[in-house]
DNA sequence: TCATGCATCTCGGGA
DNA sequence: TCCCGAGGTGCATGA
């Protein structure tokens, strides 16, 4: 059998049948066509008569591209249900329980429908994440400064989740927040809350360090106005990516 | 001239050929095949061998659809330049500068190529913004308290910009946070800065409400311990989206 | 260009 | 399930 199957012009019954087999046989669908979209759920929109690729994934998925931009236009998550209705145009509604939306394509002209028995077994191995920023850390404490010692990562506190927790070398307790990018105002307000956090609970002795690779100006104000530290660290891009364990090595 | 055009198994002259012609004339670019992916740029991944759905559109958008989930695997954004290179394989290479970011897709085997010249002049019309909420408030003032007054929307104060920004019937500064959905301790957070910055100018006599259908539990904590207030709203869905201005109505 | 904050954010991890 | 925070976030808006 093929991999693709694809119909140009498809009649009422040939995109029936070949939607239904999509869907039944955990294909990837696509629909070349010009449709109008409505939508009702968290939010609502309409969109006008325009060409469009529509995309039905096996989990549910479905995506609504135009022709400019990389966000589709409409969608629905994953865990959708979707079903192709012969109204007096056909129809792709597709709904979403929790929190209940609607998402319904009106098919006003399919140019090409194509099912795609998709095999892929492959997931992204990508590095230079904030996880490995705090790995790095972990192997290599004196990047943040000498004599510091992180204790915990993802700790639970108060208000949130920091980041590292640890001590420097005259015992205070100090809070690190990382960010594998330029830090903005976000960034500091989040270690902010940390700080006072603990600072409620165990007294003066808490700093706070934010640790990205720069700073947006306005963070750089909030940052110092707070009595907050600074720290410049790029995230690591390992050259192989060990997804387990990896020996300190460098 | 037909909206689409399809090739199925083509060979590396029709493929070369369809590609560029696709570039040339603003069309939608889709390949269905199985390739690698390798990305370096603010990031680095790597992607094995797999069945996926490449789309590349006209504004040199770039996506790389597995067939699960609403987001791309691989992807570049608007105004990456593409081109596809035969190498010992075909390769389709991206390139973004500013950050400086490159994506390679090394096609191992091609089943589909279709070419979609996409005509789209409709732009989406969405409703249940927090723009919206605003709009909302600056007609009903009382939807927060009675003699509430609003001043100025999106208001940059010393440490970022605030929402809304108005005053009680007892002359106290007021700073409203909105959020469209269910508020988390971000959004507490936010409040905070800008009631903090807003004190350090003003004086004690400010008040921060967080405004939106409802809050997370640490969220709720949060706002008590720092006396910041809370008023349920729900974003209002417009049943007419006028977009330019709309009489009070209601 | 940079900075700031929304988003039908999506997604994963943990309790 | 909810909560929390990262993301190659994308994206619009304003300075």
């Amino acid at each position: 059998m093929s991999k693709v199957e694809a119909v140009e012009n498809p009649s009422r019954e040939q995109l029936k049948r070949l939607v239904d087999h999509a869907l039944s046989s955990e294909a990837l669908l696509t629909i070349f066509a010009c449709c109008r979209v409505h939508y009702d759920g968290r939010a609502k929109s309409e969109l006008g008569s325009g060409d469009r690729v529509i995309i039905v994934k096996p989990d549910g998925s479905l995506l609504i591209h135009q022709n400019r931009k990389r966000e589709p236009v409409n969608w629905q998550p994953p865990g959708s249900m979707v079903r192709l209705e012969l109204r007096g145009r056909p129809v792709l509604v597709s709904v979403r329980r929790k929190p209940r939306e609607t998402l319904e394509v009106e098919l006003e002209e399919v140019y090409l429908i194509t099912v795609f028995h998709a095999e892929d077994y492959e997931e992204l191995a990508l590095t230079g994440s904030e996880a490995e920023m705090a790995e790095m850390i972990f192997e290599n404490p004196e990047l943040i400064e000498p004599g510091f010692r992180p204790l915990f990562r993802e700790k639970p506190i108060k208000h949130g989740i920091v980041d590292i927790l640890g001590r420097d070398s005259c015992g205070n307790l100090v809070v690190l927040e990382l960010k594998r990018r330029r830090a903005e105002l976000h960034a500091v307000s989040q270690l902010k809350r940390y700080v006072e956090a603990l600072r409620e609970e165990h007294g003066e002795g808490v700093r706070g360090i934010l640790v990205a690779p720069s700073l947006t100006s306005g963070a750089k104000k909030l940052l110092k106005d707070e009595n907050l530290e600074f720290r410049k660290l790029e995230p690591p891009k390992r050259s192989e990516k060990s997804k387990g364990r990896q020996t300190t090595l460098l």
